[in-house]
DNA sequence: AATGAATGAGTATTCATTCAT
DNA sequence: CATGAATGAATACTCATTCAT
């Protein structure tokens, strides 16, 4: 290994570190309460270093929904990968990403600042952009599938890809976030796994077309490769 | 008027100065950057005034969003009150509310600090209890319309009352801070009054019985009083 | 009773009752921490009542204690009254002194923040004189008895009369701060009975004279007198 | 010099630095009166430096007068070194540190304030025993001397050590404090060596063995340097 | 690159005192 | 006389960020 890229593989495992000890401090006591200090303990650095990294404590804290973000995307492309039908992948895909947040609590609950208006006081532009494009192009993902959807017969033409994605956006961070909050017992839920299922048959009922027809399906192998994220769609 | 009455008379209008500058501000600055000073400055009271009134700034803060809680419901009964379908019904409740938080953010803004963690710490356990049983009644309304339209065979059977009211706040409010986020330009969303209508209407469509019956509708009357807050349901 | 003589007699139970509140929560917390509103609904009336008696929070403690002084000053006249010889009468006056102060400890925490620097700065002038009044009264007392001790023989001519009565003021004072400071354990004295007369009796056989000559005890009666507060001497 | 040294050497003169600052405010306007932001500026550093070296305002203050405990336990050790009666020792070292009270009166203050109730509200467990600890060793001095005193014959077999140190110190502080409130004009004493030199006379004259053994003075040179405090006794 | 000592802006809250009724 | 609502001065402490080494 080359010097240079050694010292690469050095900064890189310090910037994971520093990236890891945020999200377990932000995660555990939110933004406001954690401080740098405690951040640069756990992940074993100075104050100071941090600073050589990420430009701010915000910035920090963005970049480590990012990373998470990026992390989803990953996981949510394989299952896409496989085969099956429209609404079974949909499902599944849906579920993989209610479990990772449920495993992952930070990406909610920075989804959750990001929107808030004491955030962008302190949030620089790009950082805000930053986060927009990753958002919109989760939302695209979904948007296409509707589209292939609509398309394929199985959705009724006058959904709006771009308004349901929406939709089941909000809708399921809004009930994660409802979740972690703990008040989800105060308001009398019990099962999380029945109620993310039931908001999502809810919502493909919604957007179902009546009266499926067979023929249709076969297309839907064809369709697949649409899907895929840098997709001509 | 006597004494000690004028005296209550003065407490209350003094208490809905504060909690009137209270709102501007917040919903101005976000609830870090707003100061108790600029508060007290614009409800012509002094510092300490506001300490007479209310202990902290959160509890402030949640008072304020309690006082248009409270508003909210007043509208929100009044459209019970009129004749029409379920489904009808049901929109215009609907709206009424959008429209209200469209004009006035500031409902929203509080919701979205509530559930966040950093709010939690320096909440007191009875600020979180009272928002909780607001809130909780406000769902209840939603759950009892639903039950009411699946008793009527309107809606179908398998949906659960409570996890649909969950649903449809937590999508709407998520909605509406997505909109007060600004951020809806950038993920091109144009029209708002779309967008909310064609959410309403995917919901609906998920939870309706496919084939209703003519002859239920005739009980609509009926039920209506059903709906009633205080109702035997 | 007349209705002049009614209102005074309302007015000074008042004053009694704000005094003794001011006294148990002085005690309880010292100065800082105990707050005006605290002693106002202890001694049952309003805050602004307690300045219709004294002029200020400094007042009203400072008061307290004048209070108490009067209360040793009686009780110490009174043993003076008894018959018995100069030592044994002096020891009984230190021993009762020691015992209120043991039971009133108000008093000597009083005294304790009085000689401060912080006392100084917010104490009006007018409350310094009349303290150091009281005191210098007291310590007249046992300056006084002391001369008489000289006179009579007892005591070394050497002896002066007002030093020595700072003397044993201040340590007497000194050793019941220690006390009450809870300290003395840590430092290894158990018994306080033992720890005062063991003092007294150090600053006696201090000033004794060495060899007393019977003949002298005679005029014990005489001198008797010269020890009221108001005597001649 | 190296590196970690120099930065080392930087700190203490730091510490010391606002160690000074905070004893001149200190003595000058007592504890409540004296603001950070003054003892920084006079310190040269700025607010949040001193909260590097020492916790709390607390804490500095405490601080303030275990440094000069410290230099007044070396100085008195000093004296312990030359030669002279037992006697003579003790009262050249009553007189030096009386003297160095009168030269230094930030030590006295603090003894004052620190068995007050309002100060022991703030002060950690920690800090309490740190100063008990110090006092505890000058008085564990004093009643090595007086031990020796008695082991010699000089001193009386029935006085106690322990009682009569305690005895001394508090009347000595408490004399002090009389003196540097200022109030000594007023209660009729002039001269203060007169008052300070007497005090210790009388409390000598009341330890004293009456009939002194001429054969027993040949022991002192022995005796002394059992006073030493890392002594065998 | 890394450090960590130094900085200093930033603010909610308390409570003795006043005074209109 | 009594009240208690209103006042507003007063301040220790935190912590993100910087920068000399």
């Amino acid at each position: 290994m080359s010097e240079v890229s050694r010292r690469e593989n050095n900064k890189t495992k310090r910037r994971t570190a520093i990236l890891d000890a945020a999200r377990a401090q932000f995660a555990n006591k939110g933004l406001q309460a954690t401080k740098m200090e405690e951040i640069a303990e756990m992940a074993d650095v100075s104050k100071g270093t941090i600073y050589l990294y990420f430009e701010t404590k915000d910035d920090l804290y963005v970049s480590v929904i990012l990373d998470d973000f990026m992390n989803i995307e990953e996981q949510i492309l394989e299952i896409f990968e496989t085969d099956g039908s429209l609404f079974d992948k949909g499902k599944s895909t849906y579920l993989a990403f209610i479990d990772h947040c449920m495993q992952n609590t930070d990406y909610i609950k920075i989804a959750q600042y990001f929107l808030t208006d004491d955030a962008r006081k302190n949030m620089s532009d790009k950082l805000i952009e930053t986060v927009n494009e990753q958002t919109s192009r989760l939302i695209a993902y979904v948007a296409r599938m509707v589209q292939v959807g609509i398309d394929s017969g199985f959705i009724r033409e006058e959904i709006d890809p771009k308004i349901f994605s929406l939709m089941i956006w909000r809708m399921t961070v809004g009930l994660l976030e409802l979740v972690f909050s703990g008040d989800t017992e105060k308001l009398g839920v019990g099962d999380f796994h029945d109620l993310f299922e039931s908001a999502y048959d809810v919502l493909m009922a919604g957007i179902r077309k009546p009266a499926q027809k067979k023929s249709i399906r076969t297309n839907v192998e064809k369709l697949a490769e649409r899907l895929r994220p840098d997709g001509i769609i």
